[in-house]
This record gives C-alpha cells, sequence and structure tokens, in this order.
DNA sequence: TCTATAAAACTAATGATATTAGTCTTTACT
DNA sequence: AGTAAAGACTAATATCATTAGTTTTATAGA
C-alpha cells in the first residue's frame, strides 16, 4: 500500500463530531473538518461522496452511541417500571450532554441525513425489550412509539429553547412528573 | 410616495412560505423567492435584515396559523377531555397538512430561527387554559408542557421517517392510543 | 408640463462553501 | 534504484448570501 493514509472515515467523522459539539452543527465545514485532521477538504472525498453522507455517518454514530447509553441506564435496573424510568433519564441526559449532535440526528427536517435502518432498527429492538417487560410483547411497538415520542418531544422542545418561558429551573421536575403520569397511563392499559 | 413598491415583507413571506411547502427548506434561496415576485435577490435586503430574519418570519406564521388551527378545533367542544382530544388531532394534522413548514419551525436546532417571546406566548396561553379545564390551573403548566412534548414528540418523529419501519398504516391508531394513555395518565394525577 | 427628489430596484463585486478535474508526491514492491 | 498507484494537493467552477454603488421611476411642486 503505498502512500498510507493520514485519515480514515472513522477519524473524519470523529473529527466533524467533535466539531459539531464545540461549534454547532453550522460552523462545521469540509475545510474546518479537514483542518483538524490536517487534510484540506477536497481529501475528504475519498472517504465520503459528499458532505451530506459524512453527516449521515455522524448521525450513525450518535444514533449507536445513545443505544448503548440506553442499554447500560436500564441494564442494572432491576424490575421493568424501574427499567422504563431509568430508560427516560438516560435519555435527557444524552440529550444535554450531546445537544448539537443530538439536535443534527433527530432534529433535523432534511431526509439526506437520516440514519439507515440498520441503526433505527437496533435502537427500536433494544428499546422494544424493556417495554415488552412491562405491558406485554403485543401491545410493545405502540408503547415504545408513545415513549419515545415523550422522551424526544420533551428533549426537542426544550433544545429548540421553547420551554423557556418560566426558566430551566423547572424543566428536571417537569419532565420526572410528564413521564409519571405517561406511566401511570400505561399502566392501566 | 416614488416608485412605489412591488413587493413588501408580506408578500415576501407569502412567497417564502409557499417556496418552502412546494420544495422544501433547502431549495428556497433567496434569489428564488425573488424570482417568485419578480425581483431581484438584493431588492429583499430592503425589508429582512437576512435570510434568517426571513426565514424566523415565516416561522411565527407558521406558530401563528398553528395556534389558530388549535383554538378553532378545541373550540366547538363540550367538555374539556374532549377539548384537549380534539387539540392533539389538530396539532398533528396540522403537522401533516404543512409538513416543511412544521419542520422549519419546530425541527430546526438553530436558535436563531426561533420564533420570538410574543409568539410563544400566545401558543401557550391558549393551550394552558384548555389544560387547566381538565386539571386544574395550577397544574397545567406542567401538564402542558407534557402534553406539548407528546404531540410535538409523534409528529417529529413521524416526519423525520423514524416510525416508517412498519410502514405509515399503523401511526393513526399509535397516535391516537398513545394519547389516550397519556390523558388516562393526566386523570390519575 | 416639466423637473427635482427620494424610494426602490438593479448590476457588479466579494467571500464562503461544496464539489470536480487534473496534477503532484510518496511509499512499497520489484 | 525505479516504478506504479494510492492519496493528497492545487486550481477551477458554481451557487449562495451579502454589500456597495448605480440606475430607474413615480410623484410633488414649480
Amino acid at each position: 500500500m503505498p502512500y498510507p493514509s493520514q485519515v480514515n472515515a472513522e477519524t473524519i467523522v470523529q473529527a466533524a463530531a467533535s466539531l459539531i459539539e464545540t461549534h454547532g452543527a453550522d460552523g462545521v465545514s469540509l475545510s474546518a473538518v479537514g483542518a483538524a485532521l490536517g487534510v484540506k477538504a477536497p481529501s475528504l472525498y475519498r472517504y465520503f461522496d459528499n458532505k451530506t453522507a459524512l453527516l449521515r455517518a455522524v448521525n450513525q454514530q450518535t444514533a449507536a452511541r445513545l443505544t448503548s447509553a440506553l442499554v447500560e441506564a436500564t441494564e442494572p435496573e432491576p424490575d421493568p417500571a424501574a427499567k422504563v424510568m431509568a430508560m427516560f433519564r438516560a435519555y435527557r441526559a444524552f440529550a444535554h450532554a450531546h445537544p448539537a449532535l443530538y439536535s443534527l440526528a433527530y432534529l433535523s427536517g432534511s431526509p439526506e441525513l437520516r440514519v439507515g435502518e440498520a441503526v433505527a432498527d437496533q435502537f427500536g429492538a433494544a428499546m422494544q425489550g424493556v417495554i415488552a417487560e412491562l405491558v406485554g410483547a403485543e401491545r410493545a411497538l405502540p408503547v415504545l412509539r408513545a415513549v419515545w415520542a415523550l422522551a424526544h418531544g420533551f428533549v426537542a422542545l426544550e433544545l429548540a429553547g421553547l420551554f423557556e418561558r418560566q426558566g430551566g429551573a423547572g424543566l428536571d421536575a417537569a419532565y420526572d412528573e410528564a413521564v409519571v403520569l405517561f406511566v401511570g397511563g400505561i399502566r392501566l392499559g
């Protein structure tokens, strides 16, 4: 292999993710990503067809990381209700820890940035198991959707600054309260 | 007034909104907006400081339209629970009717596109009244946040294509089911 | 009716960015 | 040592947003 590469797809994704976290998704140009790796922008095209493909790869990494975080958070909990509660909390904690990455992955309207089916399935499968323990396998899918909607909706509105009217103070409690209300509703069936 | 203007802020916003609905938010350049009005791109700067300001105005219009739709939908319903149910349905219906506009207004991470406080307050106030009828004024705010989170989360994930694994067939029912679960939870307190 | 004025739009220019084409450089194998 | 190809670079193009400066044109007043 003549001329061993100075970068690869993985290091590029890392550099891009890092830039997104620090400078926001808008401040990330291909030359900025290249500069972070000591390389010029056109060199990146050897590893990604275009900028969209790179960002999609970043989103895939984000989705995988979120899935891991949720799995790790639910694992130690003993009973199903506690697992679901832990899952909700871990979901929001992840979004708070990586707001720019979360926004890019889940708050962008553009279909081109969508993460592939494989990753989406991995996420769904992991969560569905936890839900199924609580409500049974046959009801797991609709309940999973509702759970995901509540968690995503809350953090999305929060990150978008649409809950800021009363200051961010009450939001931790508001989230927990919403989850409790909802899990209560789930139990009723 | 010499040289009466061919455009004004309102017609520009309309043209931009129309282009966004048909070509998506990405396909909207200032020259496209200008062309739709028989004017060149730089002329738009007389009415908006920059593209961001124009898009923010579009988002304000979207938020106002959504608020109207919700108010109109809840008004005819007699009892509080029916009002809340109607509100949920109208929220999703609006997002489906104007997916690109909804996405731009509520699915964009950029803080610069955020609608102003006035519009956000108008929205909040209208909804809070309906919620207060159901759960009382003191619990209205956290419950409103939860309601909004559920509705927004569901349509956001739906519009982002993240619920597409099983086809869009079951989504209407899944939404209604989630809402019913949640309203049930609310009633418990 | 003519003309000066100011609003409003235009053309031209700049800077950033994604992307493509074509050139050069470097390492591994002979 | 010499060569071939991987891999990176420079240069060029197109598209935008944005700014500066110029031109047009309807109206108010002479």
